[in-house]
DNA sequence: CATAAGCATCAGCATAGACGATCATCAGTA
DNA sequence: TACTGATGATCGTCTATGCTGATGCTTATG
């Protein structure tokens, strides 16, 4: 019992197709042409799957009489036809699969990109795939992301800078870090450090870009004084507006066309954060996650075209 | 895409075993351990199995590390497990059928089988097969049968005399036209057709059993005067009491421990009535039907035993 | 830097499987 | 009765497939 079942696995989906063409066409020489074998094949691929099943599968009335049946060769044949469709049906999905007609895809971000790419690289994918489900994991404490991703609970990620060697990336744009102030309070254009010190400031809780933006700062041998820290962008600007300070902020996590504060450039300018896309190093991407790369470059590359001249930068 | 399907077509149950096995294994050595095969042997069918999905399965990270599946990989192993599930399934469900554990069988039969010997066979059938679906077809028209045979509507019948030829057959039993009158009306033992045929005759349409019996008669130059006709046995019986006349009829056909009615050999015998199963020629019966006509040999041999020593016949 | 664990690849060999030709069977027909 | 034609089985041949065993390449680890 346990030894036909093994015995089954001998089996090939060639034997199948053989006894349903033989089946349906009622000879051995019809079967064969219509699978482009000789009649001597096709005997064969009948002989060797009534071996693997060890029982007679057709009768042979000898002379010019087609073949028939036998009961279990009738019970095999619901059987293998119902395989056949199964085969068919797996090759169905695995197509749809790849060609990302479906699919699953799981993307690890942080705030400033879910507010301004993320969304456009979503639409984009709504538009040209509505069927692939995107599940997105936010997390502005950017280890975590690195950690989901290397435990493949997220197929790619956000996140800044390159990942050296821990993971594959690309680049997608870079972000400059600004001066959010009131509209009277710079001449337009750049503003030096120095004299961005000397305000009261209001920062972020320790994340990586409030790291970067202190360690830019620093590396100038200042000491900016923080009145206030939040992680909400639209709080930072409204302290802003209300005159409690200025901020240094990454050019993506200001609104652009709010009237009620300026940008100013750095002078000096501190390092750009880079934003990358990144998956585990050495895993092929799933088609979903390759079109969602492609995407993420493509919308980046525009992106950075309508954000860059923002007028107070000019 | 078309050609992807079809492509599919290739693939082969051990492709997906060796997939099943590397992936619940980790590493290809590992599998072809568990399988019985070397490692390059995996290495090579994985390899045919990426040519034939036309995609790569898994990421060799190259090293002593694992490989892992890809998210392709993962689809076509859920798919694959699937389909091994299947196969196995299929076994199974082939196996209860080889074994006559299931199975569906349409047996043809007349009355005086239906009241006598097939009850005994189906009562033993629902014993030892509980879940074979065994449907009968009744018909006394008994050309029927065998036009119901030849068009593959039953699997096997009860039929009268040896079908020649035309069908594979077995013998049953042989059953003896006896003579069924009041009983005061011969003296026990043999009656002579010349004495049968003096009297007023209950007969039966037209059917092999009343041929024969004729035939029988007037092989002796007898003609019997049939003043009653019907099919019904027991109403047969029952005008033979009322005093109508006699009947000749097939032992299984008479009610046998009836006081009301005498049975007495013919002397001379007519032939007997011959009881036999057949099926179509050359066609190899399922198991079910083996087990039903081993079954229908075995118990009328019994049936010979039990019924032939009726008190009327000593 | 050496080692070990991982997979790929190569050569060699056995065999499964396809082909082409031929044989045996048997219904239908002359 | 013999012939014909359709059918599947079988046999010899050859190729392609698939397995083994040995070897080579890659990379983490000590």
């Amino acid at each position: 019992m346990l030894m036909l079942m093994s015995n089954l696995r001998d089996l090939e989906i060639r034997h199948l197709t053989a006894l349903d063409a033989v089946a349906s066409e009622g000879t051995f020489a019809r079967a064969a042409d219509k699978l482009g074998y000789t009649q001597s094949a096709i005997s064969q691929q009948i002989a060797s799957l009534e071996k693997v099943v060890d029982a007679k599968v057709f009768d042979r009335p000898g002379g010019p009489r087609p073949v028939t049946l036998t009961p279990f060769g009738e019970q095999l044949l619901v059987a293998s036809r119902d395989m056949l469709k199964r085969v068919d049906c797996m090759a169905e999905d695995l197509n749809r699969f790849r060609t990302g007609t479906v699919g699953r895809l799981t993307i690890g971000t942080f705030q400033s990109v879910s507010a301004t790419l993320l969304p456009l690289v979503l639409g984009r994918m709504r538009d040209t795939h509505p069927d692939v489900e995107i599940r997105v994991f936010e997390n502005d404490l950017d280890d975590q992301l690195e950690v989901a991703m290397t435990r493949g609970e997220l197929d790619m990620s956000f996140v800044v800078g390159e990942m050296a060697g821990r993971f594959e990336s690309r680049h997608l744009f870079d972000d400059p870090f600004v001066l959010v102030a009131r509209p009277d309070q710079f001449a337009p254009g750049p503003v030096s450090l120095v004299d961005i010190s000397r305000e009261p400031m209001i920062g972020q809780h320790h994340n990586s870009c409030q790291i970067m933006n202190e360690t830019g700062l620093r590396a100038h041998g200042l000491d900016p004084k923080y009145v206030f820290r939040t992680n909400d962008n639209v709080a930072t600007a409204a302290m802003v507006r209300a005159g409690m300070g200025v901020a240094v902020m990454p050019l993506l996590c200001v609104e652009p066309d709010d009237p009620r504060i300026s940008l100013h450039p750095l002078d000096p300018p501190i390092p750009d954060r880079s934003i990358y896309i990144a998956w585990r190093p050495g895993r092929t991407l799933s088609p979903v996650a390759e079109r969602f790369l492609e995407l993420a470059l493509e919308i980046s590359a525009e992106f950075v075209d309508r954000t860059v001249p923002v007028p107070a930068l000019a």
